[in-house]
RNA sequence: CGGGAAGUGGCUCAGCCUGGCUAGAGCACUUGCUUUGGGAGCAAGGGGUCGGAGGUUCAAAUCCUCUCUUCCCGACCA
């Protein structure tokens, strides 16, 4: 006698923003701070972030990148030599202006004024740039290759969790080289890294893309962008790279000797992968259950919930419970959940935390050398197999949790994928009623973008495959065979 | 930053309009007993000074001023 319902007190449907914060909740994710716009990342959303970053590091290094750590304040007047870049930033940079602090009438004052304040890094660009002019003196240096793991901050207006928070975790990407190609043709491998993590790691939908001119970074040639869709047919920029040509060498001084005597400056490139990563995750996975993650970056892959009615049987069962985990550890995470909790909150709760498979081992399963868990991806079904079974086909499990996941957003995301919309009546009409991706032929003027902000879309991006057919400008009626795609965007 | 709403035990909220007994409820928590394979029940218990500062008043969660924070819409945002 049960009656049906949702682990999560509120559905999509119902208040897709309140469900996002429920889900976040619910999974002990992360929880507001007591600095305004940011957040504590609590060790269960943490670990996520773990997750991302070794697989990502790995893949980093793999193509020849190494980690270095540079300076969280940058010298403010650092900014004043590339104006793109700090016309793009100016408005929320948190500023370093004393280093001390007195009691004044009882109150902590700022006091020791500094002479040049400083700023703390929104991006890092100009900071190691400044180092890379002090490494490169010859081709011989070149390509420099370094990635950073750091914090950054952007003091936002309206901050969202993970989303966009005053202060987030990211890598960033930072290299120099002999040639525009080179720097571009690395700009392009990592935005196919990026694109590979997003798409098949993550099991994200998303449309790799250039951001038109007008969008690009601040201070960038082209800037290379993967935009996913969520669950309500928003998007959301999930990472960049940007070919960033000779600016910010020539706003750093970052010259090399060439292979004929002469000096010239290097080309550069930088991108970047940030924790709101975790909130395209959620927006993209979990249903009105909770979180579902994607095995290669779920803290656990299976949680094992001893059920203990009688303690007699507590011995045999724990011991049937570590002979799963030990044989599944070699390769999959395992958790034996002993906390003294019912099973049943056990369960809801690793449910919310979206445990690819939870399984409940009792007296039952022993005595009939059997294994019952349910699949968290698959209507939470109960399934009962024997042991040997379980275990030797975990891996096809994970695989099938994996497949369920990408296929479940692929599916409700391609429905929001529309290629018929020729004018921006229709687009009024089909952006009044819907939310989604919206595939239409711009010829790349800047004329008429007012029509897109009126309905607060905005061009996510000019998708690298193109269809390469004729058709009129959405927003100009000039010819084009340029297709790009318009959203509204978190 | 503009418009709107809201801050009361860990969480969700009632009380405020019309100031006045000891500030309430549900969930969560603790203890005990009975339970346990689709979210247990009963009983007892612990925990809040009402976001902060100032003001009005014999008296403030309640009225006034300022301030901080959060949420929603917008603008802004690689």
């Amino acid at each position: 006698m049960y009656q049906k319902r949702n682990a999560l007190s509120i559905t999509r449907e119902e208040d897709f923003s309140a469900w996002y914060k429920e889900v976040i909740n619910q999974a002990d994710l992360a929880e507001l701070s007591e600095t305004r716009g940011c957040i504590v990342i609590k060790p269960y959303g943490f670990s996520i972030w773990e997750n991302i970053k070794s697989i990502l590091d790995n893949k980093f290094k793999e193509l020849g990148h190494t980690n270095a750590y540079f300076p969280l304040m940058i010298p403010a007047d650092l900014f004043e030599k590339e104006a793109e870049h700090v016309a793009g930033f100016a408005k929320e940079m948190a500023v370093v202006t004393h280093h001390r602090l007195e009691y004044i009438d009882g109150k902590l004052t700022p006091s020791g004024k500094l002479e040049t304040p400083y700023v703390v890094r929104p991006t890092s660009e100009l900071i190691i740039g400044k180092s890379f002019s002090k490494w490169v003196k010859s081709y011989r240096d070149l390509p420099l290759l370094i990635n950073q793991w750091c914090n950054v901050v952007r003091w936002e207006m309206r901050p969202r969790m993970f989303l966009r928070t005053a202060e987030f975790l990211w890598q960033e990407g930072h290299t120099a080289h002999e040639t525009a190609e080179e720097a571009i043709e690395e700009t392009i491998r990592m935005h196919e890294v990026y694109k590979w993590f997003i798409c098949d790691v993550l099991k994200l939908f998303a449309i790799p893309g250039k951001k038109p001119a007008y969008d690009k970074f601040a201070g960038a040639v082209d800037t290379y962008t993967v935009e996913a869709m969520m669950q309500d047919g928003k998007a959301l920029q999930a990472a960049t790279s940007h070919f960033l040509g000779q600016n910010f060498a020539k706003a750093t001084d970052i010259k090399y000797q060439d292979r004929n005597g002469n000096i010239q400056y290097a080309y550069t490139s930088s991108w970047g992968l940030s924790t709101r990563i975790i909130g395209a995750l959620i927006m993209s996975h979990s249903d009105d259950d909770g979180l579902n993650l994607p095995s290669a970056i779920a803290p656990y892959h299976c949680v094992i919930i001893p059920i203990i009615k009688d303690i007699n049987n507590k011995e045999n069962i724990m011991n049937y419970c570590n002979s799963i985990k030990e044989q599944l550890s070699m390769k999959f995470r395992v958790l034996i959940d002993i906390k003294d909790d019912s099973p049943q909150n056990k369960k809801w709760n690793y449910i919310r935390k979206g445990v690819p498979f939870i399984c409940e081992i009792g007296i039952k399963e022993i005595e009939n050398n059997l294994v019952f868990f349910i699949k968290r991806s698959d209507n939470l079904k109960p399934v009962k197999i024997s042991k040997e079974e379980f275990i030797n086909g975990f891996g096809k499990l994970l695989n099938e949790h994996d497949n369920f996941l990408k296929n479940n957003n692929e599916n409700s995301c391609k429905a929001k994928l529309i290629d018929n919309i020729k004018t921006v009546e229709e687009l009024t009409d089909y952006f009044n009623k819907n939310n989604g991706f919206a595939r239409v032929k711009w010829a790349g003027t800047n004329e008429n973008l007012a029509k897109l902000e009126d309905l607060s879309l905005s061009i996510r991006c000019i998708p690298t495959e193109q269809s390469d057919t004729l058709g009129k400008c959405i927003l100009t009626g000039k010819e084009t065979t340029q297709d790009v795609i318009v959203a509204k965007s978190y």
